[in-house]
DNA sequence: AATCCTTTACGATTTAATTCGTATTAAATT
DNA sequence: AATTTAATACGAATTAAATCGTAAAGGATT
């Protein structure tokens, strides 16, 4: 359920691409980060070599080259690092985060009236 | 009104005694971080030295010591960081980092009726 | 006055993350 | 068959952050 170590920074854009595309080969996922980053592409096959021995991917080869799955989930990996920022900015707490969050960004009508509906179940589902 | 370069994780801790304290010496920093962290008083004294640098502090001799104050706001900080932590987490999407946050918390009643006037507040107020 | 704190200053080390260079291998192309 | 291309492997260099060690200075204590 819960992620032990969090991915970096340059680990999760990897994620980002995994996690959308379902499973690629390193220069798959160099072309896409390569649109906004300016990195070499072995630095790239550095980052998923590493991440697959972190056991963050998994790997297959196919033909000569390998294919790459993320192993770790991307909801529980947001909530592992959004547990540790909550804490580390907000002395935990959600409500701060969440105003500020909100005050910065311009969630549409739609989403405002998700994010009620979110906040009605959470009252009447209150946890353990 | 905004952040140029954001603190680092240790130079954070050290802007929240600062934020609660108003201001305060190396001794009476190091002192409450020491609580919960095991490192020795001079990399405290470093880091405040190197903010200082960097314009984060403002100092003042009081007799032989320095007494610093942050020169960074605690708001404009916080914006800074939830733009940067929201957009390389969730693609930017305040509703997804909101309802990560709220998911993993436990609001209290009085908080969730706080978020719900705020996002009234968002509704009537629409930004440019 | 001599010694003992307590402080700052600051270079150096350590650690972690990112980036890259080069060797090697094997398929594809000529 | 020879050459070019595209891939992995992996050590090494770079960078940034955090930590520490030691020297110097000046009050405070004896």
């Amino acid at each position: 359920m819960n992620i032990t170590n969090k991915p970096t920074a340059a680990e999760l854009e990897i994620l980002q691409v995994l996690w959308s595309e379902g499973e690629a080969s390193v220069r798959e996922v160099h072309e896409i980060l390569a649109v906004n980053k300016d990195t070499g592409y072995t630095t790239t096959l550095k980052l998923m070599q590493n991440m697959h021995s972190k056991g963050f991917l998994a790997r297959e080869e196919e033909g000569r080259s390998h294919i790459y799955r993320p192993l770790i989930n991307e909801s529980d990996t947001q909530n592992s690092l959004v547990r540790t920022f909550m804490s580390a900015t907000f002395g935990g707490s959600s409500k701060k985060l969440v105003m500020k969050a909100l005050g910065q960004s311009n969630p549409s009508k739609e989403e405002i009236k998700e994010i009620r509906k979110f906040l009605d179940q959470l009252e009447n589902n209150p946890k353990p």
